[in-house]
This record gives C-alpha cells, structure tokens and sequence, in this order.
DNA sequence: GCCGTTTTCGGCCCGACTGTTTTCAGTCG
C-alpha cells in the first residue's frame, strides 16, 4: 500500500516544515535546505512519488539522506512521524495566513496564538479591534488588512502580457521623467516567464529620492506599501504589487544582473564569485581582499568579471546555466527573425474570427514566407472547399505559400477525428487533444502514441493541453512520446498562445535530450494573434532552443523536404 | 539538512525597508 502526493503537496508539506522551523527559531541553513528542497520538488518535471517508485529519488538536487528518507516513509505510510513531531502545537490556521504579504512565519504564529482563525477571521478581529495590544501595534494590523485587501482582489499570477502591459504603462510614465535615463523590467517578467506574480521595474538615475517619490505618485496606485532610499513597492488598484529599484547610470549593469535571475540562479552566481574572491550585489562587485568595487554600467561585464559567458535572461533559473556558462557551452538560443513562417492558425471555417484570405494577407503583412491553415476537424466540414480556396489563393500569388493543414482531435479511443482519406488530401496535420483530459498517465500516452503512428499525422499540437491559470496539462509518460516524435520525425509543437505556452519550457529542455524537432506556432484564431510568436520564442529561449531544432526556421523550399508537401 | 575543482566536515548570497528598533528582528525579493 502506497499513498499518493503530487509534487504541489510535497513541496507544501516542505515549505511547511521550513516555516514552523522559522517560528521555533532552528538553524537557518536547515531552513533553506527544506525550502530549496521544496522548490526542487515544485520545479520538477518529473512526478516524485514515480521517482520514490522506481528507487531514483537521489537524482533530485535538494534531496539528501534524511529528505529521502522521511518521503520514503510518506509515500509508505501517508504520514511521517518526524514532521507530525515538529507541527505539534502548530495551529495549521498558520499556513493560510502565510498567503498575505507582509506575514510571515513569526507573525503568523502570533496571530493564531492570539485566537485567529484563517484570514476572514483575521479580518473580522481587525475590524473589530480586539487585536490591537503591544505586539500588534496600530501601524502593523494596518498593513496587514491592506495586504488582506490586496489577497482578495488579485488572482495569484497573470499571464506575461498582462504583466508587460501593465509594466509598460509604468515604464512609459517613469521615462517622462527628467531624471529618469533609463527604465526596464526586471525579475520573472525580464526572464519571460509565463505566469508573473509581480512586476520589478529598474531605474537608472543620479536622483533616486525624487524618482521614487515621482514613483508613488503613480496615477493606478492604491498605497505606497514602502519607500526608501533606492528601492520602493506600490499597490496598483488591481492588487498587483509594483516593485522599483534604482541605481545611478553607472551601477545600471550591476542592478540588472542583480534582480534578473531566479533566486536560486543569484544564490549560485555569489556562492561562485565568493569561490574567485568576490561579493557580487546591486551596490557592486567588490574584491573581497581588497575591498575595490567594480561597477558596471552593463550586466555582461559582470559576468565576464567572474569568467562566465553571458547567460541571457530567459536562462536564469538555476536550471544548469551557470555550470554551462563556466564552461562557455551556453547555446546558441532562436531569435524572433528565424522564424520563416507559422504551422498552426485558424479561419473562419471553424472557430477562427477571419476568412483564410484575410489570415493569408496579414501573415503576409507580417513578412511569413508561408502559413499553415490548420482548421479544427469538424466532421462536417467542407474539406473539398477548403482545399479549392486555399489552391487558389497559391494560385493567384506567389508572395506568401499557403499550406493545407489539419488540427485533428484525437479520440477517447486513440482513434482520430476523420478518416484518413481526408487527412491524405491535407498536407500538414497537426494532432491534439481536445477532450478527456484526464485518462490516466499509460492511456493518454498510449492515445498519443497511437495518433501520432498515423502516417499523415505530422506533429502533436500544445502538447499537455494545459491552460494557463485555468487547467492543469494532462498525466502523460512525456519521454516515451518525445522518443516516439524524435524515431519517427514527428513535430513537437511549441505554443506560443500565452495562455497555453504549451510545452512548458522544462518538457522542452526533456524533448531536446531525445533530439525532437519542434515547431514555433501562433495557434492563431484572428489575424491579431498572428503577432504572438515573440511568445513562443521566449519560451523556446526558455527551454534552451536553437534554430536548427526548429522546423519552421526553413525557407519553404526545404520545408518541402521534410514534411512532404504536395506541389499546388 | 545539503553538499564537494578548498569533499565527509564546515561551510552555506546579499541587501533594503519597516517598526519603534537605540542595534535588531521580521519580511521580502
């Protein structure tokens, strides 16, 4: 008998044992070894009681001896004696109340200790004023019923472009600032990560304290939650949290190489540039000897200085760049330009928005040297007249080339939507799953596996079928499918709509080790999103690809080649 | 509690801001 826990609950239960370990004061480098241990596990691409199962659980960074030990004893036992020790005389209210910013572990023990019940009862007592005593003062409970308020009204991360739009409202208004020389993003935005919970802005500027006092006078901001000398956070109305940082011109290098990577990737850069002599922060990087500064107006110079290549953005995460860039062996990642044309768009025949002309003259527009029209299989479509429209448009111009393509639901059964004698009149067919999303791991592999065996099957569209904030991707055995795509030559999509950015960017890192070839698509359904490839690339970026892994990145001549198209 | 191009012990990233703090704890990124 073994009980289940998915990587979500595991990293909970950790980040857990991290917190109560912070209220009764424990060695704070164990602290940090339950919470590394717990964002391994979250980032995991890999489900870990499957690793615990096959006896592969020391693969896992942050997982030693004792870790090890106390899953083994979970997923045996479904408890473990050790953490029910530790959680003894824990209220578990405390771990709700951990959700609110500006409460942490201490705070949150306090307040349960004081009778609170969850954050409405907070709230509630707040209200009604029987919380106020010495060790919560006005100013505090203040602060913390903003932060309830904040909770409430957003959701826990918005989608890339929410967030860019939002940050470039706010950079658009800095820069109209005299004193303002340059603005940019910052954190999980800069990195283009697909979910952002907050926005970080940094300022390069020789006057901080009027760039932030300008900062906090933002025309959307709800409160100034704080404000100093080079650093401020804002509330905007939305409940979204507005970081700043600013430092002078010549300090602007250091100040992006500062807050661009992933916490753990600036654990790993200062750990190693103490091992050269050197301590590497915002202010500098100073020679720990000698007490000199190095500053940098560009982030590049920072890296060169302690002998590394320059990981891009999307890179830093911790996710083996540094080791890669101490070696100089960084790829050489795809940019926006090698795209040549787009795989996956939608018309009016189905559920697009626009004519298959009107999709062909903006793809056009856009400089695509082809364009795949992949309408849904709806069986009773008119596939003949579709095939003649498209036909003539190649016919009556020669600008842009227009594929007959397919996105074919993949049935229950393993079957596909439509028979293959339609499928043979198309020549670019994209498979994907629409419905029953939630077969277990062996029959959703077994379905794709079986649909992708299809001769005039190419490729397997938003591969997990996950939607973003909405619905968590399908249970699948990813490294038998991407050795099926990689023996067979069939296409692994890369999504670039942001609310599918489907594969995620750690399956593309898995998909690479099988040598797949991807392709880069839109997923369009109105000649807008034709535009949204930048998304798509950044998360290719994100997963490490280069152009010649991406098939897309051919001029139609040697498309030809490798998907079979038929002349028309 | 983890980990190793200073390996099985002795280290473990760096700093800003707030409250009420006269030197620091708590929280955050």
């Amino acid at each position: 008998m073994a009980f289940s826990f998915s990587n979500k609950q595991l990293s909970e239960l950790l980040r857990n044992v991290a917190a109560v370990y912070q209220i009764k004061n424990k060695n704070q480098f164990q602290i940090r070894a339950y919470e590394l241990a717990a964002d391994s596990i979250e980032h995991s691409t890999s489900d870990i009681k499957t690793l615990w199962e096959l006896g592969e659980l020391d693969s896992v960074p942050g997982l030693g001896e004792s870790l090890r030990g106390y899953l083994d004893e979970l997923f045996s036992k479904g408890k473990v004696k050790h953490f029910d020790e530790i959680f003894e005389g824990i209220d578990k209210n405390v771990f709700e109340l951990l959700k609110i910013a500006g409460i942490g572990p201490k705070t949150a023990f306090k307040l349960t200790d004081a009778g609170v019940k969850g954050i409405a009862d907070l709230e509630e007592k707040i209200d009604r004023g029987t919380l106020l005593r010495k060790e919560f003062s006005e100013k505090v409970l203040t602060n913390i019923k903003a932060g309830i308020g904040e909770y409430k009204r957003k959701s826990d991360r918005i989608l890339l472009p929410v967030a860019q739009e939002t940050a470039l409202g706010v950079i658009k208004y800095l820069e109209k600032h005299p004193k303002v020389k340059k603005a940019d993003t910052l954190g999980s935005l800069r990195r283009m990560v697909s979910t952002v919970g907050d926005i970080d802005i940094s300022v390069a500027s020789e006057a901080p304290e009027e760039v932030i006092k300008y900062f906090c006078d933002y025309s959307l901001v709800d409160r100034v939650v704080e404000s100093g000398d080079k650093t401020a956070t804002i509330a905007l109305k939305t409940g979204l949290r507005v970081d700043l940082m600013v430092q002078p011109p010549e300090l602007y290098g250091n100040l992006l190489q500062h807050f661009t990577g992933s916490k753990n990737h600036n654990i790993k850069i200062r750990s190693l540039a103490l091992k050269k002599g050197y301590s590497v922060s915002d202010n500098g990087v100073t020679e720990v000897k000698s007490g000199r500064v190095h500053k940098f107006t560009e982030e590049e110079s920072v890296y060169k200085l302690l002998g590394l290549q320059f990981p891009s953005p999307e890179l830093r995460e911790d996710t083996g760049e540094v080791e890669a860039a101490t070696e100089h062996k960084l790829p050489t990642l795809i940019r926006p330009t090698d795209l040549k044309g787009d795989l996956h768009t939608h018309s009016s025949y189905t559920d697009g928005k626009n004519t298959i002309q009107e999709m062909v003259e903006s793809a056009q527009n856009l400089d695509r040297e082809y364009i795949a029209i992949t309408d849904h299989s709806y069986p009773n479509l008119d596939y003949s007249k579709r095939i003649k429209e498209i036909e003539q448009i190649n016919y009556s111009q020669d600008k842009i080339r227009v594929i007959k393509g397919l996105e074919v639901n993949i049935n229950v059964d393993t079957t596909l939507q439509i028979p293959d004698e339609i499928l043979a009149k198309h020549d670019f067919n994209l498979v994907s799953i629409h419905t029953s999303f939630r077969q277990t791991e062996k029959e959703m592999t077994n379905r794709i596996i079986r649909a992708l065996e299809n001769k005039y099957v190419n490729g397997l569209s938003h591969p997990t079928g996950r939607l973003l904030l909405e619905r968590e991707g399908i249970e699948a055995d990813w490294a038998k499918i991407f050795k099926f795509a990689a023996d067979y030559g069939k296409i692994i999509e890369i999504n670039s709509f942001p609310n599918r950015s489907d594969l995620p960017d750690l399956l593309i890192r898995e998909a690479k080790k099988y040598k797949v070839k991807f392709s880069i698509d839109t997923d369009a359904h109105h000649v807008d999103h034709l535009k949204l490839f930048d998304y798509g690339i950044a998360l290719a970026r994100r997963g490490w690809v280069e152009k010649t892994e991406v098939i897309n990145t051919l001029p139609y001549s040697k498309l030809e080649d490798i998907i079979n198209l038929s002349k028309n």
